[in-house]
DNA sequence: TGTACATCAGTGAACGCGCGTTCACTGATGTAC
DNA sequence: TGTACATCAGTGAACGCGCGTTCACTGATGTAC
């Protein structure tokens, strides 16, 4: 059971045994995004990249699906901290707003689209807690949902129901983003974005700056 | 090797070898339907269930991916059919015509949602030859352009550029369609077919009657 | 009509593989006295 | 300051499993003469 080459691993000092979790998640999340598929993420392919042997992980997950649960968690997290981070560096035009949080989820999801279909791509659905995937995704839904219903208060946005319709604009970006991570071999129009994303926000005017 | 239970099959005769293929593609599918992931489409579990042994399937397919590619290759085919089923029963309305074809492709979603993660999931792409998912995709999506471009010509539709809103409208349609596949624990609103449709076929009015 | 033969749909046993998980262990590190 | 001991991070060997694929084969069916 030789883990991969390179110098033996040091171990860790008494205490610290929890830095093989996050390396042991690093490990596993590099073999997502170098895999392109939850498949390639085993036990026993992370133990070697992380440079332990296999049982050595069960100190820190439970099991298998463990693992892949908590890449998928860390995923989300990352996507909602660029969406502060968007959020914040945007000034109060509801409209650059709402846009600079789309392209942030859009971001994200160009930069990590083995991770991102990892997160919505059902896969790993039956290790997590029921309610924990939808809550995930209703705190970016109701992100989402306040920019629409600030451009609706400012009188530049024709909805009427900012909750539902931050739902259809989510679903469109969301049929964007995951076309794109699974496939790269598709004639999409340069300004695909704008005419996805304006519709679906109702917005009256201004277009959607890029 | 025993094949499943049941009484044995009873062998085809000579020059009708050809019906196992069938068979072994429909065991395929009703794999994927039942299993709900691709990963229990494997070779054995198909001749399991298809109530024969292992090796005869190389009689009629050189691997096990290329019984997936057949199974997507079959479901594009359905996909199709159904849009053109729902073209020959609209009126003329272009509007109507539109709204039918929208319908036929969220209902094949819904009806095979597995089937649909499959087609559009990307885990089955290494096996495919590059061009042929492209041009598969790409006739649906000129059916929808067509529909799009004869609102336009009756001037129901603001529409500029109908092939690349077509895209987007189908990118639409896709996510909701594949998130729908993946989850149904969602509170999806009631009217959120027509709420991402309609925006995004940039209809001039009429709404989207269902 | 009868018989030898070619065809070919499907079988059964076996292979090597990587997997998830278990178990008893090792040996360095910190602590108690 | 020195020593015995408890802790615990990580190891190494082994298990049983289902997998994809190969190989030589069987035996029913149709055909040539």
């Amino acid at each position: 059971m030789t883990p991969g080459a390179g110098p033996p691993r040091s171990r860790n000092r008494r205490g610290e045994g929890g830095r093989l979790r996050a390396e042991i998640l690093a490990a596993a999340t590099a073999l997502l995004d170098a895999g392109g598929d939850p498949r390639a993420v085993t036990l026993r392919a992370v133990a070697r990249r992380a440079g332990i042997t296999a049982p050595s992980i069960y100190r820190h997950f439970h099991d298998r699906p463990a693992i892949l649960l908590d890449v998928v968690r860390q995923g989300f997290a990352e996507l909602s901290g660029r969406a502060r981070t968007a959020l914040a560096g945007a000034g109060p035009d509801p409209r650059l707003r709402l846009h600079a949080i789309c392209h942030a989820y859009l971001g994200f999801a160009r930069d990590h689209p083995e991770r991102y279909g990892a997160m919505f791509g059902g896969t790993w659905t039956p290790a997590a807690a029921p309610g924990e995937l939808a809550a995930l995704g209703e705190e970016a839904l109701r992100v989402l949902t306040g920019c629409l219903a600030d451009c609706v208060a400012a009188g530049l946005c024709t909805s009427t129901d900012p909750a539902a319709d931050a739902v259809a604009l989510w679903l469109g970006l969301h049929g964007l983003a995951h076309q794109r991570a699974v496939t790269d071999v598709f004639p999409w129009p340069a300004d695909i974005v704008e005419r996805i994303a304006f519709p679906l926000s109702r917005l009256t005017s201004g277009g959607f700056p890029s």
